[in-house]
DNA sequence: ATGAAAGCGCTAACAA
DNA sequence: TTGTTAGCGCTTTCAT
């Protein structure tokens, strides 16, 4: 049954409705105390009947709490994010939350933005995905619940934080092209200067260490950031050839970087893997797409996501304390046509 | 400056401190009405240094709106949804308003769920990109603005839409086929059944009635659906190599299906596009990504986001009736390597 | 088992 | 220009 108006029927019509008091409707809704089993059969009944739903507003303001969260994001178009947020999306649903979906789009103003929002909307936690290397510590001013995820900005106060192992990653990545035989391997990462980046080149720097393999400079490069990641790294690629720097392998901390060295050595027919093998980062469909297929580091997004959501979600419900906990998942090796 | 209570700070903690009234405070926020510069600008000093925000369950409360929208999806790490889902997300940001995101994983029933969840907190507006042929009334209770995008579910009444224009889309690429010389053109769509799914095959019946080339069912497949659409496809290709089929072209209604068409073709030696050319349709990576890159009918989704947010930021706002308006918005033709 | 009533934080109508 | 106050729809304490 509907209703025809431009408001909601609410409580208050729900218990005339029923000859009894808003008290015993909410009594009813909430499976809150004393009531008796007819009276709440009843009640339901009828809020069946005129497809009543609880006014989230007044709920919230009397409960100080809004039955949704906040997942803030660099790019939700980025098939890595967009994947995180569909499972953190499935998991709140679950419970009941909604979702408020933010894209900073590595903007701190915007992220500050956001985090004011979020706050005044009550939402119950956050999870966050910063752009940011750092995050000013006045973005919380409500005691609000809050995971990071997959970066890791934040250093003043220690906040838990769920991600990929990205040492291991690129310290795999880089093995396996050693056991190759690739003594001279290539490397380009991200200018975003931020956690994961970070971790990957150390990753790699271990890897050669334990190998005996002295490390090159000139063989590090970096992405600018103004053009998109696969025509720099393609532009990267095109100079060294040019140059004639000698390199047998590509690791590239992104597999959108690993397309643009892919483009680049097959326009100049580098035999691959043959003369050159080349490994990405993030199994994305960059690297599955590619032809030949990129050989990358699987982060396994569900997981992360997960484990985030299942964190946030104990704080928020009080099953577990606020931590410093650092949650790092394990990463895994796809083995395709460049290596 | 912060308040460490887990309370954020009311507006009547900010008359007080302020030494006048929380009508006043209201009145220096909302630029509502008669108050003096000074004590406006007092009251905003206050404001700032307490890092003051509203509160907006009381807000949406008294107001009965709550300066969020819902925008529903079918599928958010589908590069097509979230690409729009981040304009959305954009235009609304700018306007002030935050967004639910809601996944709906074409489950009518998670749609159904989303739908009495959005109306309990009072979102001002609804896009929709329904997975479903149809949407059964008693979703809509309230008045909620309502825009569909992309798909256009539901017939017994008339609800704003935009679309990108499927039958001209696939008109073209018919064509374009067609002019190459192909004659026998066998087409893959989805099997959803939905609204741009049928447009599509619509546009090549045209395409061939226009150029006098016969209709031939046998060259009409459709995925099934339970398996990713690209293995199916492949499947599908593969079988019809096996069986012989005479086909000189394949458009697929999807890039992911073209790509799995595509992979079929590769593995089986056939010339592209000498010998069979084929056509793609969204300008996804699937079709940008592939070896040799996929000949495409592109959407533009930032158009179509875009106006779908105006249209629906116009009623929200009464700056427009709600009709049931039908925008069709233009698509073009991207020819790639494999035509 | 049920009801009456206070109050969450805000806006707006009315008074001063 | 500013203050007082009612009331938005709900939960919850306290009576009954």
């Amino acid at each position: 049954m509907q209703n025809d108006q431009n408001k909601k029927i609410s409580m208050k019509e729900i218990a005339v409705l029923c000859g009894v008091s808003v008290a015993t409707v909410s009594r009813a809704i909430n499976n809150t105390g004393r009531i008796s089993d007819e009276t709440k059969r009843h009640v339901l009944e009828i809020i069946d009947q005129y497809d009543y739903s609880a006014n989230m507003a007044a709920k919230s303001l009397r409960e100080s709490r809004s039955k949704s969260i906040g997942v803030i994001v660099p790019d939700i178009s980025n098939e890595f994010f967009s994947k995180i947020t569909l499972k953190i999306e499935t998991f709140f649903y679950e419970k009941g939350y909604s979702v408020f979906i933010c894209n900073s789009a590595n903007d701190p103003e915007k992220e500050k933005a956001y985090f004011k929002s979020l706050d005044s909307k009550l939402v119950d936690g956050i999870l966050f995905i910063s752009g940011q290397k750092n995050i000013s510590k006045d973005l919380i001013s409500r005691n609000i619940p809050f995971v990071c995820i997959d970066r890791y900005p934040y250093h003043e106060l220690n906040l838990p934080n769920v991600t990929c192992d990205g040492i291991m990653g690129s310290y795999i990545g880089t093995e396996l092209l050693i056991k190759k035989g690739c003594k001279r391997i290539l490397t380009i990462r991200s200018n975003t200067g931020n956690y994961s980046q970070h971790k990957r080149l150390k990753g790699y720097e271990n890897a050669l260490k334990d190998y005996s393999i002295p490390l090159d400079d000139n063989l590090l490069f970096s992405l600018k950031g103004p053009q998109s990641s696969y025509i720099e790294a393609e532009n990267i690629i095109d100079r060294c050839l040019e140059k004639n720097i000698d390199f047998d392998a590509i690791f590239a901390f992104s597999d959108r970087a690993a397309y643009g060295a892919l483009t680049s050595l097959k326009k100049n027919n580098i035999d691959i893997p043959g003369k050159v093998k080349l490994v990405g980062f993030d199994d994305s469909l960059y690297s599955r797409l590619a032809s030949p297929t990129i050989t990358t580091i699987r982060q396994d997004t569900d997981l992360l996501a997960n484990l985030s959501s299942q964190l946030l979600y104990d704080v928020m419900t009080g099953t577990k304390e606020l931590t410093n906990e650092q949650i790092v998942i394990p990463v895994t090796l796809i083995e395709r046509e460049t290596t």
